[in-house]
DNA sequence: AACGGCAGCAACCGCCAACTC
DNA sequence: CGAGTTGGCGGTTGCTGCCGT
């Protein structure tokens, strides 16, 4: 099943791209369009593996990758976003035109990763956070290189076969009591916006408290669906900056209309007895946490 | 000037889902 | 329906340049 990797082709050039390759392929893609990678290195004349040709041109070549630093307001968008999505860098560079997955992923793991860290090491107590690095990345961690050890203890959620896990899922879901405490301050008494009874209301909600009976494993193959709500619930008591519908909006192209997989996703959303409008303690009646405006 | 450590980034690797036959 | 193929994704590696000593 599956293919030979690239590396187990014969006499094929590895590393750098020249100048030469680089012309080379652009020609060819602009005479002949993208697709068929597999035998496009062929009829180019490259000596490279179709895959390092497609990374090439995504990465690097295309005409429309934008250069240059990444803005403020890109990097909150990307922020928000992978508040949103997690590690889902494909789909966040689909919301940063000219930005590439591998740019906004080697963005976050250089820069935004160790200012999230930084931010999460003064806002949570040691022990209780730190839950999001999940053990795989421990592993990792520890199994590669020694200067890569140093520098690879960002706070990555991943997103792959361990994003749907309860592990993951754990430190966003709304435990009560813990989290809550998060949002007093030293003295044990809430900060403004936040007050005792905003919060009285929340424990009792049976969706949301410690007994919730909605188990996040129930949702392993939506994953991306339980993700995407615990995290806006996460938002919706740790962030008072957005508000709900421009989160939701984030994941929206231009025109408007979800592309998938976010059309199924709000769409499971909407059914959800526990987040809909006519549930107990509907989700709309936290949006005035998020935002400011509206704040009491 | 030489060296070592570190950060940033391009490229590679392995896995997986979708597609084709 | 199942095996093989392809494209795509996320994680990791390693090269390169910068900076401090």
């Amino acid at each position: 099943m599956g293919r030979s990797p690239c590396s187990s082709m014969e006499e094929l050039n590895k590393g750098a791209w020249t100048a030469l390759e680089d012309e080379l392929l652009t020609s060819y893609i602009q005479a002949h369009g993208e697709g068929k990678w597999r035998n496009l290195p062929k009829r180019a004349g490259l000596k490279r593996c179709g895959k390092s040709c497609r990374l090439r041109w995504l990465n690097y070549l295309r005409p429309d990758i934008k250069r240059g630093n990444i803005s403020h307001d890109e990097e909150e968008l990307i922020i928000r976003l992978h508040n949103l999505l997690g590690n889902r860098w494909s789909l966040i560079a689909g919301r940063l035109p000219g930005r590439t997955d591998n740019e906004i992923k080697n963005y976050w793991n250089t820069t935004l990763g160790k200012k999230a860290k930084a931010q999460t090491s003064i806002e949570a107590p040691p022990g209780k956070s730190t839950k999001k690095v999940i053990s795989t990345e421990t592993r990792a961690t520890e199994s590669s290189s020694s200067s890569q050890a140093t520098k690879a203890r960002t706070e990555v959620i991943r997103t792959r076969a361990t994003m749907c896990s309860s592990q993951v899922i754990f430190p966003l879901q709304p435990h009560a009591t813990h989290d809550v405490d998060v949002l007093k301050a030293g003295g044990g008494e809430f900060e403004e916006p936040f007050d005792e009874a905003m919060f009285e209301d929340w424990t009792r909600n049976p969706c949301l408290n410690n007994n919730a009976t909605t188990d996040i494993d129930e949702h392993r193959d939506g994953g991306l669906n339980s993700t995407v709500k615990a995290r806006v619930l996460d938002l919706l008591y740790s962030d008072g900056s957005h508000s709900l519908n421009s989160e939701v909006n984030l994941l929206k192209p231009s025109d408007g209309e979800f592309e998938k997989p976010f059309e199924a996703m709000f769409k499971d959303w909407t059914a959800d007895p526990c987040l809909n409008d006519n549930s107990t303690v509907g989700l709309e009646s936290f949006a005035f946490l998020l935002d400011p405006d509206e704040w009491p």
